[in-house]
DNA sequence: CCGCAACTGCACCACAGGTACAGTACCTGT
DNA sequence: ACAGGTACTGTACCTGTGGTGCAGTTGCGG
């Protein structure tokens, strides 16, 4: 813990994240990342196993910077309200407005580029990406439970079913986003949903 | 068109589509896909000048089947109802059905396929890529403008994103499902866009 | 001055993408 | 019957680079 974390770890990552979005992983060449951390391929290996292991360190730290994002985003809605039904539309404001500022829009998500590479990698690998989805429908569906404790659902609905609309909004959000080349759809997606849970819950 | 279409060419597709879904563009080698087919290296070349020439045809050929799909089903959807609101809604619970009636689920969308690979393909597959998604949202408008005519909507939306909002809660869903590894996934997320659609529009 | 973290340098191989061509089997129009 | 096109096969060859192993080095904390 003396140590600051080594940074070149964290650089060949954020290299590799870049890379990988944009082309594939395949595609993502070992000599490229090293080129742009400037580092000699013996230091990439050092710092992981072989190419698989990158993609494992690659999905983890991604999956840990969005539980983050979303932590505090719920953290600061939850101050601005004590309803659960407003804390959350807050929320998912708050969420498009993150969105909405970056400066080149989403760079793409790691768990989707996993996806559409899947029998490239272990079981494990697999299996991480499976959970970091099925976390995301538990928190979500924690925070829509709390709704319908207090609101009358006006129509019947899969509380699962509508916390997974979450996840499936926000990566084909992004991928609209980033085919059509309009960073503004990912956030004009988020509030769509946000729509579709006032027009659930709120009787007003 | 005495010949009865070439099907090498189109056997060559078949097998690059599932192995490009399932492991991405790079990792798919030419080597394999005659392998699969039984052909040689030549005839591969006979077909398609290079590998980016086999990522345009198979993004064009994923979009014309696409179409179809779609065409078949509004064209099926109008016959049951002439309300532009029923028939829409008939079409998304007929496509839901189409998906869920996929033996192994759906395989993945090319279009998001080919989005997180676009530093590997020229300007080109990219222009393609955004028509398709740019047609998509225009089909669906097209349907929603027909339904706004007639119904006044309960809450105000823009109607090209709940056009978009089909596209996201489409390659969403498909992520969705393929990470999980629950195929109902995405066919209940077409049904939750299609109770969004209603509560917007329908006055009952 | 020991020992560990964090590297560098070098050697190596398999294999993918791509090129170049010559040859062949079959079908079609004239 | 034969000219010519389509749809290939076979062979040879070249380049780049991904992935790996391993021995050696540097710098810093204790």
């Amino acid at each position: 813990m003396t140590k600051p974390t080594p940074q070149t770890r964290e650089q060949i990552l954020e290299a590799a994240q870049a890379a990988v979005l944009t082309k594939g992983f395949s595609a993502t060449s070992i000599d490229e990342l090293i080129a742009e951390v400037g580092i000699s391929k013996s230091g990439f290996f050092y710092h992981f196993r072989d190419k698989t292991n990158l993609a494992r360190a690659l999905l983890e730290r991604y999956i840990e910077q969005d539980d983050m994002v979303f932590d505090r985003v719920f953290a600061e809605a939850d101050e601005l309200s004590e309803d659960p039904l407003h804390s959350f539309l807050i929320a998912l404001k708050l969420l498009a407005k993150v969105f909405e500022d970056l400066p080149n829009g989403h760079p793409g998500c790691i768990v989707a580029s996993v996806c559409y590479h899947e029998q490239l990698f272990d079981q494990e690998v697999r299996s991480i990406n499976a959970k970091a989805v099925l976390s995301w429908r538990a928190r979500f569906r924690g925070r829509i439970d709390k709704i319908a404790e207090r609101y009358e659902p006006r129509i019947s609905v899969d509380l699962d079913d509508l916390a997974d609309m979450f996840s499936a909004i926000g990566d084909g959000g992004i991928i609209l986003s980033k085919v059509v080349g309009d960073r503004s759809l990912l956030p004009k997606q988020l509030l769509l949903y946000r729509d579709f849970i006032r027009l659930v819950f709120d009787p007003a």
